[in-house]
RNA sequence: GCAGGGGUGACGGAGCGGCCAAACGUGCUAGCUUGAGGGGCUAGUGGUUUAGUACCUACGCGAGUUCGAAUCUCGUCCCCUGCACCA
C-alpha cells in the first residue's frame, strides 16, 4: 500500500467513528466509566512525533479500555495560560528572523501564513486547529465536543471558583518574592522573553558590610562567608565608579552600576560620588575578627556583579592571591581558614602555582578558582573559628546567618548567569514583589493528604512514585499570579493573571460539563454555581438547571488515568494531586496517573536549533498513523526516552504489508477449516499472548506489548507460512485484529471488516483468551520441528552439498525415563543406581551410562521435554515440510530403525539426525 | 553537595539465579530476487572447534554467597537527570 492508499482506508474509518460517535460518550447508568485525560496541548507551535507519544500512550489505553467494553471519555482542550503564546506573537510581529526560519524550515509555514498570527487570538486558533487536525489524523479517540481553551469566559469562572475554594481553605497567602525583571519593559521576565531563550536564575548572594572610619560601610559581596577570617584586605576596581548610598538607615559605598542594577531590591537612595583613590585611602574593619584591613585596586573586579566590592582570602581564592601577586604584595602574610588536604596553608596559591596562572587577567585564573572552591566545598575542614573542624560548606551557613543576625551581614538576590538580556534590550535585574500571591504547599496538613491520596492511587510505572513522594515533601509555598499573560484573572486581584501551572490542576472536572454550558451563561457561573455542580453544596444545590451537570460530572468523575510526560512529576502532576484533595471528597481523588519518556529523533534530542525535529503531522503523511503510533509507543519502556528512526518506521510499514497480505488471503477462506498442528501451534501462541496482554494493556506497557502482539506475531507468522503449504488463517486474524487494535486502530478496522467481522473493531469487544486453545505439547512439538530444521540445514552447510537423504530419528522412551532419573537425581552415581531399580530402563543397561554421563552434565537446567510418541507425531507432520526445504527423502523413525550407528545418539529433544 | 536513574555485542536496548554468546529492533556481511531514489527474501555477525556439538573469553572494576551469577551481597570507579516558579 502506499501512502494514498493508506490515507484512503484512514480517512474512510475516521469518518465511520465520527458518525457512529463512538468517542462522545455521554452518562450511562448500565455501563462502567473510565475516564481517561492527557495534559492539553500549548499551542504556540505546530505539535511533533515528540508530542505524539503521550497521548498516543493515553488513547491506546483508552481503546483498550473501550473494547474491555468501559465507557471511555477521553476528551481534549487547549492551554493557553501565560506568557509565551503573546511572546510568541510579538516576535513573529516583529518579524523575528529565528522564528520565521523555524517556521519556515521545520513546520512548513509559509511566511504569508506567519504574518497573519500577529495577534495572540489568531496564533492560538490556527494553531489549536493545526494540533486537533493532527490528533484526528493519528486516530485519537477524543471527544472534541468538550473542547476548550483556558482564556474561554467560562473556564475563567471555573478557575476562579477553583481559587476562591483555595482561599477560603488558607491556602491562599500573599508575601514578597524576588523575580528577574526587565526595568524597561517594567515586567517580569522568563525564558522565553529573553536574548537566547537564557532562562535567568536567581541566586542568593551574602553581602558583608565593613565599617570605615567615616560613618559609611563598604558592602562586599561573597559566595564564601566562611572564609572572612583569612580576609587581608579588601578590593575596588580602580577604572569602576563608587558611589554613596542610603540603604535603610545606613550609608554604604558601594559600584554605581551595581547600585542601578541592586537598586529596586534594596530600594537605595544615592548620595554622590566616591572617587575609587578616596576608598583605597580607607581601613575597613572585618566584622568577625575586628581586624582593619587596606583597600587595594584589581582588575578582575567587576562593577556589574554583586556590589562593585570584594574582600580578599588569598590563602583561599585564586584571583585575591594574583591580585596581590600582580601588585607585588606576594610576601603579604595570607592566613589560613581552610583546611585541604594535600595542599599547604595557602591552597589557592598552590593551586595557581601549579596552573601556572600568569596574572589576574588570566583566562587559567578563572580553572583555578573552580578548583578550589570545588574541592574546598567538598572536603574543606575548618581550621579556625567558632566552627573549626567543621566542614566548611556547613561553616559557610552558620556564619552567613550569625552575622545577618548581629546585622553585619545582608542577602541580595542576583542573576547566577547574568548578564542577562531582555528581547527589548534592557539589563534584566531582580525586583522584589511586594505583594505577590502564593498557594502554600507547604502545608503538613495538606501534605499529608496529598500523601494519603498517592497511597490509595496507581502510579505507572510503579517506581515513579518515589518521586511523588518527594515532590509532595519539596513543594513549599508556590508564586501563583503573574503580572501578564493570558488566561484568567486573580479573582482576588484583578491586576493579576492567574499563573499558567496553577489553572490546570483541577481542571479535568471541566471536561465532564464543558460541552453542556451552552445554555449558562457565564454571568450565572458564580462560586453558587460551581458549588452546586462540583461539590453539590450551597444555595443552587437543588437547582433542576444544573442537575444535569452535576450528574455528567459524578458519572465520569475522578479521573481514572492521567498521562503526561514524566518531566511533569516535579510540578503539574503533583499539583494536580494537591488540588484534588484540597477541593474534593475522597472518591474524587486521582486514581491513577501513567508518565512516560520522550521521543528522541535518530538517537538526538529533538531541537529547533538541530533542525531534526519531525513535525506529527507530516509523519503521518509519510508514514500513516498506525506506524506512526506503533513507532512512538512501543519504541522503549514506558518511562525510558525512546528512539524515532525512519527505519524503524520502515521496518514496521513492511511488517504491515506482509501481515496484510495473509489477511488478503485468510479473508478469500470462504469456509473453516480444520485446524493441522501448525494452526493450532499459532492459535496457541496467540491465546498466551492475548491472555498476557491484558495486563500489559493494563499497565501500558506498551513496549512488551509490540513485542508481543506484533513483532513476535510477525515471526511467529514467517514461520507458520514456511510451514503450511495452505495457510488457514482466518479464526488467527479475527482474534488478532481486535488484539492490535488499541495500537493500529486504522488497520485492525480495515482487516476486521476485510474478513467479515460485525460491527466495528474500534467499538468491539477484547478478544478472549481461550484457555482450550493454548496447547504445551503443540508448542513443543512445533519447536522440535523448527530445532531440527536449523540442525538439518547447518549440518547441510558444514557438509557442504545438498543431501541426498535425511533420517531423523526419535529417542527411545527409556532414554525419556532416564532424562526424568537424572533431573531429579542430578548425580551419576545416583542416577545410575535407580535405573537399575527401573524396569523401563534395566532392558538397556549396556547403553544408560553413556546417555546418563552425557545428561549429567546438564544435570540442573535439562527442560520439558516430549514422550517418543509425541516427538515422532510432531515431526511426521512436518514430513511434507521437511521434504520440501530439504528437496530429498527424509525418513523420521523411532532410533531402534535406523541402521546407521549415529541413530543411537538421539536423546530426548535432540532426534538424531543422519544424511547422506 | 542532595535526590533519583544507570553502566550488557557496532548501536538502541532485553534478561534480574540455571534451556544465555545474550530477546526484539537497527547496523554490518554474504547469497538470492530486473527491485532500483532511503527495496524484498534467506543466512551469518566474540574466539576456537564439530555432521546439528563442545569448550574458552565476555555483561564497568574487585571480592564474596552458590553445584551454578549479567542476575544475589559488599566494596569501588564512572556516566546521566533534577534541585523550583519555567510552560
Amino acid at each position: 500500500m502506499d501512502a494514498s492508499q493508506i490515507a484512503a482506508i484512514e480517512s474512510k474509518w475516521r469518518k465511520k467513528w465520527a458518525d457512529e460517535g463512538i468517542y462522545e460518550p455521554d452518562p450511562d447508568a448500565k455501563k462502567e466509566k473510565r475516564f481517561v485525560t492527557a495534559a492539553f496541548p500549548y499551542p504556540n507551535s505546530p505539535q511533533h512525533i515528540g508530542h505524539g507519544r503521550t497521548y498516543t500512550t493515553a488513547d491506546v489505553y483508552a481503546r483498550y479500555l473501550r473494547l474491555r467494553g468501559y465507557s471511555v471519555l477521553f476528551p481534549m482542550g487547549f492551554h493557553v495560560t501565560g506568557t509565551p503564546i503573546l511572546a510568541m506573537a510579538k516576535r513573529i510581529a516583529a518579524k523575528d528572523p529565528d522564528v520565521l526560519k523555524v517556521f519556515r524550515d521545520i513546520y512548513g509555514i509559509p511566511d504569508e501564513l506567519s504574518a497573519t498570527l500577529t495577534e495572540p487570538k489568531a496564533l492560538v486558533s490556527h494553531f489549536s486547529s493545526e494540533i486537533e487536525e493532527g490528533m484526528k489524523e493519528m486516530g485519537y479517540s477524543i471527544d472534541w465536543r468538550r473542547k476548550f481553551y483556558s482564556f474561554d469566559p467560562k473556564f475563567n469562572c471555573f478557575i476562579q471558583w477553583q481559587f476562591r475554594k483555595l482561599k477560603e481553605l488558607g491556602y491562599l497567602i500573599k508575601g514578597e518574592y524576588p523575580i528577574a525583571w526587565c526595568p524597561l519593559d517594567k515586567n517580569a521576565v522568563s525564558a522565553h522573553d529573553t536574548r537566547g531563550d537564557v532562562d535567568p536564575e536567581l541566586e542568593d548572594v551574602t553581602v558583608i558590610k565593613f565599617a570605615t572610619q567615616g560613618n559609611a560601610h563598604l558592602v562586599v559581596t561573597t559566595y564564601r562567608p566562611e572564609t572572612l577570617y583569612g580576609v587581608t584586605n579588601i578590593w575596588v576596581n580602580p577604572k569602576a565608579e563608587y558611589v554613596k548610598a542610603q540603604y535603610r538607615n545606613e550609608t554604604i559605598i558601594i559600584a554605581k552600576k551595581a547600585a542601578e542594577i541592586l537598586n529596586l531590591q534594596m530600594g537605595l537612595k544615592i548620595i554622590g560620588p566616591v572617587a575609587a583613590e578616596e576608598i583605597m585611602k580607607m581601613k575597613a574593619k572585618n566584622p568577625l575578627t575586628g581586624e582593619e584591613v587596606p583597600v587595594f585596586p584589581a582588575s578582575f573586579v567587576s562593577e556589574e556583579i554583586g556590589t562593585g566590592i570584594v574582600m580578599s582570602v588569598p590563602a583561599h581564592a585564586p584571583y585575591d592571591y594574583l591580585a596581590l601577586r600582580d601588585l607585588g604584595k606576594a610576601d603579604m602574610k595570607m592566613p589560613q581558614v581552610v583546611e585541604l588536604k594535600g595542599y599547604g596553608p595557602a591552597p589557592a596559591k598552590d593551586e595557581v602555582e601549579k596552573l601556572k596562572v600568569k596574572s589576574q587577567d588570566d583566562p587559567l585564573a578563572e580553572q583555578a578558582t573552580e578548583n578550589i572552591y570545588t574541592k574546598e566545598a567538598h572536603e574543606g575542614v575548618m581550621a579556625v573559628g567558632k566552627y573549626k573542624g567543621e566542614k566548611a560548606i556547613a561553616a559557610k551557613e552558620k556564619i552567613a546567618q550569625d552575622l545577618a543576625r548581629e546585622g553585619s551581614a545582608f542577602t541580595i538576590v542576583t542573576i547566577a548567569n547574568g548578564p542577562v538580556y531582555c528581547r527589548c534590550g534592557g539589563h534584566v535585574v531582580v525586583n522584589i514583589l511586594k505583594d505577590q500571591w502564593f498557594i502554600d504547599y507547604g502545608i503538613p496538613a495538606w501534605k499529608a493528604k496529598a500523601k494519603q491520596c498517592l497511597d490509595g492511587m496507581r502510579t505507572v510505572p510503579d517506581k515513579a512514585r518515589d518521586e511523588y513522594l518527594y515532590t509532595i515533601d519539596w513543594l513549599k509555598t508556590r508564586p501563583c499570579t503573574r503580572a501578564a499573560g493570558l488566561g484568567t484573572r486573580f479573582p482576588f486581584d484583578e491586576s493579576k493573571m492567574i499563573e499558567a501551572l496553577s489553572d490546570s490542576t483541577l481542571y479535568m472536572a471541566f471536561y465532564t460539563i464543558a460541552h453542556m454550558l451552552k445554555e449558562h451563561d457565564e454571568k450565572d457561573m458564580d462560586e453558587a454555581f460551581f458549588d452546586a455542580v462540583i461539590l453539590g453544596t450551597g444555595p443552587k444545590a437543588q437547582d433542576p438547571k444544573l442537575k444535569k451537570l452535576r450528574e455528567s460530572f459524578l458519572y465520569w468523575y475522578p479521573c481514572d488515568s492521567r498521562h503526561s510526560a514524566g518531566d511533569l512529576i516535579r510540578n503539574h502532576l503533583t499539583l494536580y494531586i494537591f488540588n484534588h484533595v484540597a477541593i474534593l471528597d475522597t472518591p474524587l481523588w486521582p486514581r491513577q496517573i501513567v508518565t512516560n519518556g520522550f521521543v528522541l529523533m535518530d538517537g538526538m534530542k529533538m531541537s529547533k536549533s538541530m533542525g531534526n525535529i519531525l513535525p506529527l503531522r507530516k509523519a503521518v503523511k509519510e508514514y500513516g498513523a498506525d506506524v506512526i503510533r506503533f513507532s512512538v509507543v512501543s519504541g522503549a519502556d514506558l518511562a525510558s526516552d525512546t528512539d524515532f528512526s525512519r527505519t524503524v518506521a520502515e521496518g514496521t510499514r513492511s511488517r504491515l504489508a506482509f501481515i496484510g497480505s495473509l489477511v488478503e488471503a485468510a479473508a478469500k477462506q470462504k469456509t473453516a477449516r480444520l485446524h493441522g498442528r501448525a494452526d493450532k501451534w499459532l492459535l496457541s501462541r496467540l491465546n498466551r499472548k492475548i491472555n498476557a496482554a491484558k495486563a500489559l494493556y493494563e499497565s501500558c506497557q506498551m513496549r512488551q506489548l509490540g513485542l508481543e502482539i506484533f513483532y513476535d506475531v510477525v515471526s511467529d507468522l514467517k514461520w507458520y507460512e514456511k510451514r503450511t503449504e495452505s495457510p488457514n488463517l482466518h479464526a488467527f486474524f479475527m482474534k488478532w485484529a481486535m488484539l492490535i487494535s488499541p495500537f493500529m486502530p486504522y488497520h485492525a478496522e480495515e482487516y476486521w471488516h476485510m474478513l467479515g467481522g460485525k460491527g466495528m473493531a474500534a467499538s468491539g469487544k477484547f478478544p478472549e483468551y481461550d484457555e482450550k486453545e493454548v496447547d504445551a505439547q503443540v508448542e513443543m512439538g512445533e519447536e522440535l520441528v523448527r530445532a531440527v530444521h536449523g540442525d538439518v540445514e547447518k549440518i547441510g552447510q558444514l557438509l557442504g552439498k545438498k543431501p541426498q537423504k535425511v533420517g531423523i530419528y526419535v529417542a527411545s522412551d527409556w532414554k525419556h525415563g532416564l532424562y526424568h532419573l537424572v533431573r531429579e537425581h542430578k548425580l551419576l552415581p545416583k542416577v545410575m543406581q535407580e535405573a537399575a531399580k527401573d524396569a523401563l530402563l534395566r532392558p538397556h543397561m549396556k547403553d544408560v551410562p553413556k546417555a546418563a554421563a552425557q545428561l549429567v552434565k546438564n544435570a540442573h537446567s535439562l527442560p520439558d521435554v516430549l514422550h517418543e510418541k509425541e516427538e515422532l507425531a510432531a515431526l511426521r507432520d512436518a514430513l511434507g515440510f521437511y521434504k520440501k526445504e530439504f528437496g530429498c527423502e527424509v525418513a523420521i523413525e523411532p532410533e531402534e530403525k535406523g541402521a546407521h550407528p549415529r541413530a543411537k545418539n538421539a536423546m530426548p529433544g535432540k532426534p538424531a539426525i543422519v544424511m547422506s
